[in-house]
RNA sequence: GCCCCCUUCGUCUAAUGGUUAGGACGUCAGGUUUUCAACCUGAAAACAGGAGUUCAAUUCUCCUAGGGGGUACCA
């Protein structure tokens, strides 16, 4: 076999793809484009009880939608479970492995013994020398690993340096289920082996597994891969991420409208950095990505700056890309099947030409979708709080006064709009904004939104003057 | 309880045995401006605490505190 990088990703399907699974994945993505490698991917579904069909595909709808790809196809733990059996047995035979006959109440006792005595907690070694002839009759045992009672195993790990577990504190840890099932520490020793994985890249919460698989790796005489354990992310209170927090699926990141591209710059920066560099392209991560880099200390999730990177990627995005996301994105929406309705073919096409003015302005796709609602509006608008003070009084009168000149306007152009209303304004002494502000209000029904000649154009010389002539007949209504 | 890891502005981070401790997000103040954004300029803002090593520690060592992870016939 060469000397090929070969990474892996490994989740355990009984939920989404939540963040920090996330950037575990883009870490070992990263690593390995980096080398010219190869990332594989494991569904680590030995629990059949906790492993669901939903959270395997959720999973790689994720990843697929982040961009990250994998090599191959990915392999399922629970497939493999013969073969891990086998291993199981030749850990018995080689007399690395017993079997145990304990009771889940007597581990139960023994755990609390040792914890009262001060001890590491766990298994105390009862059946590892108890005769064969002593086990209880009709009870099926499980296989414990043969752990070394005495010494050391290091861990030379790539981000966390040299990590040194005394191995009285490691207990004999069963890998093999009295049901026949293989454990978690045992199939993964076993996959990494088969699989030829030469780095893993995982959560700093598995730093004590490395301890105890380099024990397994060691019994089987195999060579272990090179550890790079990642600190995990923290909740923005820097409290282990809940739901509450940023611990959503990636599926809920899209939801929200951030864009792959984002979230991944997001992401990398997230424990890593290289130098000052903070918005960086896909190929300028891989070349500059490695596992000496990685920082520490856990990280705080920090929405404002995902939203701020958002924005600059939006902003970056070429307009049909976001169409084309957005059309994907509202059914998905809490509102989305309504809207969808209202938005028709002349609907994209507008929300096409204004997003030059739109994705200017907003944090995220949901945001930009929210301040294009004009386009898809229907008359008379609806006016929120702002814009209908900015129609009392003299705005009306204004748009009133306004309104024969934007008729005027041959072609409907911006140039022309805009020289049209400047003169206005000129003429009749004000700031443009006095005129502005109630054209935006009567057009768009808010008092923000894209520059007030782009909305002109967008919504078309018959859209704008029958909007701006609603408000104006509003005001007559009133004073008759 | 026991084992392991971590600690630089509010947040993500950079750097160094001697620096005005740098950048980014956020915040605040200006500028620009048809609104809002964007953009530009500027400001406030950090080496957890205590010992030790050293001519000199944010940087090296130890202790304390705080945070996190693990401690399953879960992964």
């Amino acid at each position: 076999m060469s000397d090929k990088v070969i990474t892996r990703f490994a989740p355990s399907p009984t939920g989404y793809l939540h963040i920090g699974g996330a950037r575990t994945a883009l870490f070992n993505w990263l690593y390995a484009k980096h080398t010219g490698g190869k990332m594989l991917l494991r569904i680590e579904d030995t629990d059949q009880a906790r492993s669901t069909e939903g959270a395997i595909l959720a999973i790689l709808d994720g990843l697929r939608w982040l961009g990250l790809d994998w090599d191959g196809e990915p392999v399922y733990q629970f497939t493999r479970a013969e073969r891990h059996r086998q291993i199981a047995e030749q850990l018995l035979a080689q007399g690395n492995a017993y079997r145990c006959y304990a009771s889940p109440a007597e581990l139960q006792a023994m755990r609390e013994k040792a914890r009262a005595e001060g001890r590491a907690p766990g298994y105390d070694g009862t059946w590892r020398h108890r005769d064969l002839s002593e086990a209880p009759s009709g009870i099926a045992p499980a296989i414990r690993f043969k752990a070394p009672g005495d010494g050391e195993t290091v861990i030379e790990d790539q981000v966390q340096g040299r990590v040194v577990f005394a191995n009285k504190d490691l207990d004999d840890l069963v890998i093999l289920r009295s049901d026949g099932t293989p454990t978690y520490n045992l199939s993964v020793v076993v996959d990494d082996h088969d699989m030829g994985i030469t780095h893993v890249i995982r959560g700093d919460d598995h730093l004590t597994n490395a301890a105890r698989q380099t024990q397994i790796f060691k019994a089987l005489g195999w060579d272990t891969p090179i550890y790079a354990h990642v600190p995990l992310i923290h909740g923005p209170d820097g409290a282990k991420l809940s739901k509450r927090h940023g611990a959503l699926g990636v599926e809920a990141y899209r939801a929200m409208g951030y864009l792959p591209d984002a979230l991944r710059n997001y992401l990398v920066r997230l424990g890593w950095s290289h130098g000052d560099s903070e918005i960086m392209s896909t190929d300028e991560m891989i070349q500059w990505f490695d596992l000496g880099a990685i920082g520490r200390s856990a990280a705080r999730f920090d929405f404002a700056k995902l939203e701020n990177l958002n924005g600059h990627y939006l902003r970056a995005a070429p307009d049909a890309e976001l169409v084309a996301r957005l059309k994907a994105l509202v059914p998905e929406l809490p509102d989305g099947a309504a809207l969808l309705e209202r938005i028709d073919a002349d609907g994209w096409s507008k929300l096409q030409r204004a997003m030059p003015g739109l994705k200017e302005r907003a944090k995220t796709l949901v945001e930009l979708l929210d301040s294009a609602a004009f386009l898809f509006a229907t008359r008379p608008l609806a006016l929120d709080g702002p814009a209908s003070k900015l129609l009392d009084g003299p705005g009306r009168d204004m748009l009133a006064a306004l309104l024969p000149r934007l008729e005027g306007v041959r072609p409907w152009t911006q140039a022309g709009l805009e020289a049209a209303v400047r003169g206005f304004a000129e003429e009749t002494g004000q700031k443009l904004g006095k005129a502005a502000q109630p054209l935006r209000a009567a057009l768009t029904g808010r008092s923000t939104s894209p520059g007030i000649f782009d909305v002109l154009e967008v919504l078309g010389r018959e859209e704008s003057l029958a909007r701006i002539g609603d408000q104006c007949v509003q005001k007559n209504l009133l004073n008759f």
